[in-house]
Formats: C-alpha cells, structure tokens, sequence
DNA sequence: CGTGGCATGTAAACGGTTACATGATTTA
DNA sequence: TAAATCATGTAACCGTTTACATGCCACG
C-alpha cells in the first residue's frame, strides 16, 4: 500500500467535511470527483482502518443509534496531504479503449469506427450537459466554500476536454459520412 | 485473463505487420499507440504463449541465428480481433491525479496548484510538439499502409485534446498570476 | 413480521508492473 | 576478451474490483 491515491482521496475528502463514513465518502466521490478518479468499497473500508491506525485520521464514535461510523481528520492526517499535494502529479498508465479501436480500425468495416465514434460523440454530448449543469448549480451550492475556486477549475478542464472530444467526433462524422456518400453515389 | 485487452493490442499489431517477436511487439506499442496504450513484457510474453496454444497466432520460428522469435497472427486470430473490434468500447476506470490534487487545490498554498498547471502546460506543450511532428512524417512513411486513415484519425484526436488542455492551462495561468498581482499589489 | 435498502466489511480473483535471472549477440 | 545491449522469460508483489456475507433499520 505504497503507490495507492486512496488514503489521499479520503483525506482529501475529510479536510473538506468531517465526520464521514466510509459510505458517505463513497457517495461524496461519485457525486465530484467520479469524473475523473474512482474508488470501491474495497478500497475504502481497509484504507479508512489503516489511516486511523496511523493516526491520520480519528474515529469519532457512530452516529446516532446509527451504526454508521463517523471519521475526521487530524492535523497529522492534513499535513500529509499538503506533503503529497506539493509533489509532481503523475500521468497515470494511458488506457483509451476507443482510441485503441480506432487505431485498428482498418481491420474491420468502416461502419464499425463510424459507430465508435458516434457513441463517442454521444457520451460526450452526454457528459457535456451533465458538467455545465454542474456549473450553473455548484457556485451557489457552494457559496463560502475555500474549495469553490478549484472545483471550478477541475469543472472548467473537465469542460474544455470534453468539448474538444465532442468537436473532434462531430467533425470526424462529418468527413467519413461524406466520404462514404462519395464512393456510393446513389 | 478474461477482460485484459493485452491479447487485442498483440493481435492488433500482428494484423498491421506479420513476423514479430515479444520484443518487437513493445518496440512498436511504444512507438505508436503508446499516448494512449501502453504493455509490458510481463504481459506479453504469457499472453504470446496464450495466444498460440489458442491457435490465434503461430509460431515462425526464429529469425536468422538469432534466438528472436517470429510470430504471425491466424486466420482465427483475425476473425477474433474483429469480433472484438465490434463489440462497444468500454470508458476505462478514469485516473487523472493533476485533477485530483486540482480539485483538493484549497488545502495548499495557491503556488502548488499554480506549479501543477505549469507543470501540465509543459507536458502538453511537449506532447503536443511530438504529435505533430508524427502527424508531419506519418503520411509519407506510411504511404500505401491501409491503416493509415486511421491512424491519423487517432492523432487527431490526441492533438485536439492536448490542445486543449494546453489552452486550458495558458489560460488559467493568465488568470491566476493577474489574481496573485492583485492581491500583492507591490 | 417481512422486505428492501443501508452500511460495513472481507476473500478471492484479476490485470498489471517491477525486479530479477539468464543467455545470446554485438561492439569496442 | 570485456562490456553493452538484445531478447526472453518468470516470480513476487501491488492496487483494485467483484462477489459475497452479515447485520441493522425503516417502512409497509
């Protein structure tokens, strides 16, 4: 448990908000940064036992009649964030299953990269709508937030990507329809 | 080895050009899909035997004196990979981390968010550079090859979506810097 | 009381990387 | 002949997902 981001994003989700579950900060991640980064229960539950082991984070009892335990984080659980914050970002291992496909798409029938790239462009419009909506809500969602102004940055490249991707499919169709129209003149 | 797409890229490659040993074949990955796909030898070589003993490729035997191994992908093999191609690409679990610690940005100074966006605008300036060059020499080294449409099609996409990371981060810079100005107005 | 969702947790399997071992071939 | 690099292969480890088990609680 050396390479794994999990403790990180606990953390990083606890110095938002205290007192979360290990279910509520599966909740929390779907709910942000699914977009762009994923956790499981079987990630979450042994991490949570083993940052409390290190004391980087306290358990704060249940709550309620509740079993749904409550975790926080300490000042040593926040200092190791900032230290992990401060380091060079890594770009994780490329895997891109569509642009994997579409390399070797010559193997198979045109109409096959067409219907890829179409879906492409589907998801995309799809993801699209689904972050621009989160842009009109989030700032008064989270007026007073310290986090607002990154969350917004995060949305804003989220955006920009997703855009350029969409553009791209749209394009892409454009031509290849075209192209098929020519060579089947009828 | 049920959803590992190891097996596709080898098959994949083999379909493009015959006669290619463990070595040979990551030589290639790293020089081609490499943005976006990447394998190690500790994935190729078992799944080399897996393919053969599952008839997809056969074994040429080696090439000169060289202990260099030959394979060529089967009339089985092709009809695989092309089932596979078919088949809807699936969104691989997302893992950005310069997103990650973006968005946890509020628990560090502004300058380490600041560095991780020159940071990202450096590695895309570079990555950008690189595309366009392979997109400059690609058409003429590969005159002829039937994949060609397609691989460039690929790199169309990576340059549109570097490119727009690249104008994100330029933008966002220009942003930040006036507001630090601002804030220290000495 | 029964059922369905809430909540926590774990074991097994999986895909993948890393590190290492080994020998062959090329080059100095 | 020595050093470097080519080439194949494997064992151990790692992070992660999946599937399953379990009990609690709210609600009809």
């Amino acid at each position: 448990m050396d390479r794994s981001r999990t403790p990180y994003v606990l953390l990083g989700i606890l110095a938002i908000e205290d007192r979360k579950s290990g279910y509520d900060l599966r909740k929390v991640i779907e709910s942000s940064v699914a977009h762009f980064w994923g956790e499981s229960y079987g990630q979450i539950y042994p991490t949570l036992k083993r940052l409390r082991s290190d004391g980087l984070i306290r358990h704060d009892g249940a709550r309620g009649k509740q079993r749904r335990q409550q975790y926080s984080i300490t000042d040593a659980g926040r200092q190791y964030l900032r230290k992990w914050l401060a380091l060079p970002f890594q770009n994780d291992p490329p895997r891109n299953e569509f642009l994997l496909k579409l390399f070797f798409g010559a193997e198979a029938p045109p109409q096959v990269a067409i219907a890829h790239i179409r879906e492409l462009r589907d998801r995309n419009l799809k993801a699209l709508k689904q972050l621009e909506q989160i842009g009109k809500l989030a700032p008064e969602a989270n007026a007073g937030q310290p986090g607002l102004k990154y969350w917004m940055l995060t949305l804003g490249l989220g955006v920009a990507l997703t855009r350029a991707g969409l553009e791209w499919a749209e394009a892409t169709l454009e031509d290849l329809e075209n192209e098929q129209v020519e060579r089947r003149p009828e």
